[in-house]
DNA sequence: TTATTTTTGTGACGTACATCACACGATTTT
DNA sequence: AAAATCGTGTGATGTACGTCACAAAAATAA
């Protein structure tokens, strides 16, 4: 649930739900270009946010759990379609609101609308510092930040260091930074050799949050923003 | 003016403004981090909406005239700081609203919300779109959907072709593609020995946008969202 | 006009990063 | 336990593209 809609209307906006969904392991809920007049709130499991590029390589933007809402940026467009895939995975479940009520919710409940402009503001926030790291910052930005989000969605203090609490593959975290696998672990590798992360497991601690934050000039961008959900 | 926003509401967005404020050529009006509690309606003159990378390079991303929305993304942000630079083209002038009366004429008028919620999300797909481009189609992804912006907005159909009709240098170019005036000189010289495009003084002609759209699979995507305003 | 500044064109070169190839260890399946 | 699959590590190589240098052309100023 985003920070900025109240428990009251978050419960509201469920009220508006007329089915629920079940999605299996690996599927898509959604895909970008299909048109659809719904969007979902996630009741159970996880959904993996992506888009695909010309040459079929998958860039992932968000990951969500239970209480985000996705698939709402495209309420109130022309032509209805998705800009992104959403695809479950583990076994999940969503509602189902569709786009033409929460438009009458907004008209009846102008408390609610505002706060539903401050989530979608919200998310429009994170996607752009998304973009920014990607675009501004380069490969070695964007997965930065990607340690960064995920430290701040996923980690726990340790005393050697934040531990990022998600089993993570260096080809998960290539498509969360539009690179490559190789890529990925040499700049993984060479993050270790300077002391900033260290690896257990299979899972990277991360020692020097700091560093990877001034890199991109992420100074003060508060934990609320700067995650993966 | 948003598409989305009626005439009478725009109307009425505009008696909000507490203040209009002059800004020279070259001024910056916003300026990103800065903290603010403004946005602003442009009345006349041109404004470039951009950000800086780490480097010191500008990559712009909006050119605003008259009735445009601008500044208006930090609006409902916990810090209410700028996510851009605004900066004057020429010498304009533009409404001030204070971002607490835009929230109070939000609650008193629900069917305002829904317009403004409107062409929020029209600008947040803009913005989508021209990330998507530069992200997922590289630099030269981003220069064909710079061309494809200003053909959409400036673009006058002649005989020959479609004259982007405004005084633009590789530079320009450059700077909305996110990448340097030798490697756009070099593409569009590329376009001009393919036929693509040519060049009528210092405007460009183009003869073929579905070539630069289906490079980056810009099928369908209406005029409204492909432009550069 | 001539001089100066701005814009464009192009070769040379370096760096970042993708791709390919393959080895090795770890994990899961049979 | 053996086999198969999956994730990681690393060199070799190619390519896109940024940077530098400088020249020519065009526009603007003097």
């Amino acid at each position: 649930m985003s920070q900025f809609i109240s428990k009251k209307n978050f419960e509201q906006l469920k009220t508006l739900a007329y089915k629920t969904i079940k999605v299996k392991k690996g599927m898509f809920l959604f895909q970008e270009g299909q048109i659809g007049e719904n969007f979902f709130v996630v009741l159970s499991g996880k959904f993996q946010i992506s888009k695909f590029s010309g040459d079929g390589k998958e860039l992932c933007l968000r990951l969500c759990g239970p209480n985000a809402v996705i698939g709402e940026l495209m309420i109130f467009s022309d032509n209805g379609r998705y800009l992104f895939n959403g695809r479950a995975l583990e076994d999940s479940e969503v509602l189902a609101i569709k786009n033409e009520d929460i438009e009458k919710e907004l008209l009846a409940n102008p408390e609610f609308a505002v706060e539903f402009l401050k989530m979608m503001t919200d998310h429009f926030r994170k996607q752009h510092t998304k973009f920014r790291d990607l675009v501004l910052y380069g490969k070695k930005g964007a997965l930065y930040s990607t340690l960064i989000r995920m430290a701040n969605s996923y980690g726990i203090q340790t005393k050697e260091g934040i531990l990022l609490d998600v089993p993570v593959t260096h080809q998960d975290l290539a498509n969360f930074s539009s690179t490559s696998r190789e890529s990925v672990n040499r700049e993984l590798n060479t993050l270790k050799s300077k002391g900033i992360i260290s690896f257990k497991g299979r899972k990277i601690i991360i020692h020097s949050l700091d560093y990877l934050k001034k890199q991109i000039n992420c100074e003060g961008c508060p934990a609320s923003y700067c995650n993966i959900e």
